[in-house]
DNA sequence: GACTTATAGTTCAATACTAAACTATATTGG
DNA sequence: CCAATATAGTTTAGTATTGAACTATAAGTC
């Protein structure tokens, strides 16, 4: 990458980061992936670690349709997903005709700490090959990037 | 998150990391996506990229699904879509009966060159919001990163 | 109160990916 | 040389995602 330009930097900057962004987000998932018990997914698991972190009973699926930053379309098929393995329950919102409120279930709490279990021995490895102080430091901006990311997309 | 363990810690740290990592992600295909020309993916896209940037005209599917983390099947998928675009070709190893050689093309170069043009205004914007200095200081734990999950998966 | 517009959720078609089974060719070791 | 194993690529079934079209209910406007 040539600097023709004073923004040719930014771009060859901004290209490097997504692509490792993108490689670090796949090799991050296969290996979280295939810990995760039975049929839970990442979005799956993330969704009831969401309900334990908040200490939330109830939601909304187009709530935690923006929270996760995906369609509705997509949380839809989440949440019945998690449904059919009885890990959370869907009823209808009594206030709002058109709304649902999505529930942990004690099924989805336990397979949550289970999940939690079975990752903790493929984070240990990790442990001992990135420096936790490392890894932290990355975090601050790593959020600030996220946050004008979502806050400048096009929709 | 409590600390109730020396690691503890460091799972709390790497859940925040590959949480962030997944959302920036999510959206940086997005943004990308969107701006990118007719038929072409980012994982398209980023194959053109790969020729032009390394400077090299053939290389093996196999090498190429090593190189972008993906499997052969995936590289089967992508290399079949960009060949009906015209933007790579496809050819038989005259040195080993088992393996192809793909080639960009002509309108391979054009296609990445345009999709680069396109890309920029997107990314212009980005250089406004975004410290280049901050975003580049990044780059080099991420990488190590990278290297470090590269090289432990289990297979 | 009736129209219009906004919001909640579902469904559908398409895409990119994985894992695993498969075919075909190479390589290696008796 | 041949059998066993390894490697290159394709195919198939399944999953998670998007975008767009759809239904149903709510809210705002005249």
């Amino acid at each position: 990458m040539t600097s023709d330009s004073p923004n040719s930097d930014f771009t060859a900057i901004a290209f490097s980061f997504f692509n490792e962004i993108g490689i670090i987000d796949q090799l991050g998932r296969n290996r979280f992936e295939r810990v995760l018990p039975d049929g839970l997914s990442i979005a799956g698991f993330s969704l009831l670690n969401h309900f334990v972190r908040l200490n939330k009973t109830q939601d909304t699926p187009s709530h935690l349709a923006k929270a996760f930053q995906v369609t509705k379309g997509a949380m839809t098929n989440t949440i019945h997903r998690l449904e059919a393995l009885g890990l959370v329950t869907i009823v209808a919102d009594p206030s709002d005709g058109r709304g649902k409120l999505v529930s942990i279930t004690e099924a989805g709490t336990a397979a949550r700490h289970d999940a939690i279990a079975r990752l903790a021995p493929s984070l240990q490895q990790l442990s001992g090959l990135i420096d936790p102080k490392e890894l932290q430091a990355l975090i601050p901006t790593l959020m600030k990037i996220r946050a004008i990311l979502d806050a400048n997309r096009e929709p």
